[in-house]
RNA sequence: GUGCCCGUAGCUCAGUUGGAUAGAGCGUUAGCUUGCGGAGCUAAAGGUCGUACGUUCGAAUCGUAUCGGGCAUACCA
């Protein structure tokens, strides 16, 4: 089609003088054409007639491989055969159908999940992980280069925190868990918050206490932190794994910040950000229309988030030199990036930043108002919800007899989809009904179609034969559909809208539940079945492809 | 106050960058049924695209105003 594309494209600048540029578009149910073409409508005022007569003209001169009609308002529809169609497929087909190299050579970044390590993985780290890591497979499969981080939450205080909560309640190291951990952390901060309110300090002493105690290298304090960093990241790296997600490399804060500091304190002296007269360090950025200066360091001297970030960013940039660094980070967090983007303009870094943001998880309160869903209203943990899926898993399916892992290839595929069917920027209303859906669009099932086209095609597995004369015409729908992936996957990469890759996979799963109700594959002639196959087989690499672009994974059965 | 996001079917959401009769899923109703895997498929009902102007052949989409909701707005991470 592209070529007709480019027919177009000449035959409009031969007859009217412009260039136009020419997209072709589905056409409606129940209207007579494959692809509509809107130049005609386009080109009307500016050729003084009328938009059929532009269109009749334009026609004219196309070449006749197609038929073509004009209808509605003026639009150019295309009917195309199903041999024409899957010629156009056995053509384009190849080991790496839908891929394509545009980024070819480029590098990025995409730092996800960023966890925090001072509590448990909550529902609140889901959208970083998914939405991450699809950044990076859809960036892959348009030929980049991508590298992921893990920016843990681990700068300094949690540790004071953790341990002046751990000696008050008394806790056995040896039985710590981070669920604990997590605890005493939201009831620590609570208790110093309240101090603070009556002008007391002996909490938050003690915590900066223990912070010097591990700088001085004492055996105890040492001894707690590595006990408590261990427990926070296997727990993290556990539910990671559940979740089949990983990154390359995992630079915490506290890695930056002794770099982000030496960065602030260079800056200062170039003149590049101003000091308050109570010693804390701005950036000015008023240059970027942001009236709001961005701190770069706390008046006691001490690092904050855009200390640590300076920190990261200027690491990255002369470590893997990357043309683009994405941020998969909650949509709260749209200004502080704004703020963090004009910076690493103001310096000079350059790389293209980009904030992959995305709305909140919400729920629905007791006065069922639609609100944010956070840790004082019960937050729900991952693994909590990954138990829960798991479990409505093995009742829904209790006949299959899954294996653990089908499980949880099932539940974890339930979970991913139900963050990609929206556009990322929409929030998500918490519902478990909908998040574990296993009917209607929901990631099980895309993941039933592939097993039902891996079943068929192993059933009729060495099976061969000439596809002789056969019109593909029971087979058309299937086949636009799968024509459509190589643009789609191309037209995504920008933005990162994995919502499309998510919609389209359910589109073609429904397009094959269609396809097998009147077309019959072991029972057809010979050269039908062979035909019937090479779709069924391109649809499966199809679908299990774009799955794979939202890191779903597809269970041997269920 | 200012900035950003949003308002579409009972509910949750799409809407291909301005195109045809605004679409899915869930829910409701009615069909199909021992199938190459029916967790599916077909159909029906359900809409003043928050509201009002404007731009033009044409607006859910662009502009202005307005109402309503959410988030953010330097020493929390």
């Amino acid at each position: 089609m592209e070529n007709l594309k480019n027919i177009i494209f000449e035959v409009v600048k031969k007859l009217y003088g412009v260039e136009v540029p020419v997209e072709f578009a589905p056409v409606p149910a129940e209207i007579e054409g494959d692809y509509s073409c809107n130049v005609a409508m386009r080109l009307a005022r500016a050729a003084g007639k009328a938009p059929h007569e532009v269109a009749s003209e334009i026609i004219a001169e196309l070449p006749a491989d197609y038929s073509y009609s004009v209808a509605g308002p003026g639009f150019i529809n295309i009917a195309v055969s199903g041999k024409a169609l899957y010629g156009q497929l056995a053509d384009a087909w190849n080991e790496t159908y839908g891929y394509n190299q545009s980024g070819a050579g480029k590098v990025a970044v995409s730092e996800f999940p960023s966890t925090n390590m001072a509590k448990p993985y909550s529902v609140g780290h889901l959208r970083p992980g998914t939405q991450g890591w699809a950044a990076k497979r859809i960036l892959e499969a348009n030929g980049w280069k991508v590298i992921t981080d893990n920016h843990l939450g681990d700068a300094g205080t949690p540790f004071g925190i953790w341990a002046t909560g751990f000696k008050r309640a008394g806790l056995d190291i040896d039985k710590v868990t981070i669920y604990d951990l997590g605890e005493l952390y939201i009831q620590m901060k609570a208790d110093m918050k309240a101090e603070a309110a009556a002008g007391e300090h002996a909490l938050a002493d003690a915590a900066q206490d223990w912070l010097l105690k591990l700088e001085s290298g004492d055996e105890e304090a040492r001894t707690l932190s590595e006990r408590f960093n261990k427990i926070s990241l296997d727990h993290i790296h556990s539910v990671m794994k559940r979740m089949n997600l990983s990154t390359d490399y995992e630079l915490g804060e506290s890695f930056f910040v002794e770099r982000g500091k030496a960065l602030v304190k260079q800056y200062l002296e170039a003149g590049v950000f101003t000091q308050n007269d109570d010693g804390s360090v701005i950036c000015p950025l008023d240059e970027f229309g942001i009236d709001v200066p961005m701190l770069m360091l706390k008046s006691n001297g001490a690092a904050l988030y855009a200390t640590t970030d300076l920190g990261c960013m200027d690491y990255r940039a002369k470590e893997w030199h990357p043309d683009k660094v994405i941020y998969a980070v909650g949509a709260e967090q749209k200004f502080y990036f704004e703020q963090l983007f004009a910076l690493a303009k103001k310096i000079g870094l350059p790389q293209e930043n980009m904030h992959l943001w995305f709305g909140t998880i919400d729920q629905i309160s007791p006065e069922g108002k639609r609100e944010k869903m956070s840790s004082r209203k019960g937050v729900v943990l991952l693994e909590a919800l990954l138990d829960d899926a798991e479990k409505r898993v093995r009742e829904n399916f209790a006949e299959a007899e899954l294996t653990d892992e089908d499980v949880r290839r099932i539940a974890t595929g339930a979970i991913k989809y139900s963050d990609f069917i929206a556009d990322r920027k929409t929030g998500i209303l918490y519902d478990p009904d909908k998040i574990f859906a296993l009917t209607g669009q929901s990631g099980p099932f895309c993941q039933y179609a592939c097993v039902r086209m891996r079943r068929i095609l192993e059933k009729n597995a060495g099976f061969e034969a000439e596809f002789g004369d056969y019109d593909f015409a029971a087979e058309k729908a299937v086949l636009l559909k799968l024509l459509e992936f190589p643009a789609l996957v191309a037209s995504v990469a920008d933005n990162l809208e994995a919502h499309k890759i998510a919609g389209y996979c359910f589109e073609l799963a429904q397009e094959m539940n269609r396809y097998y109700e009147n077309a019959p594959i072991s029972t057809a002639l010979d050269n039908v079945r062979a035909a019937r196959l090479w779709v069924v087989a391109r649809a499966m690499t199809v679908l299990e492809r774009g799955l794979d672009l939202l890191g779903i994974e597809i269970p041997d059965k269920m």
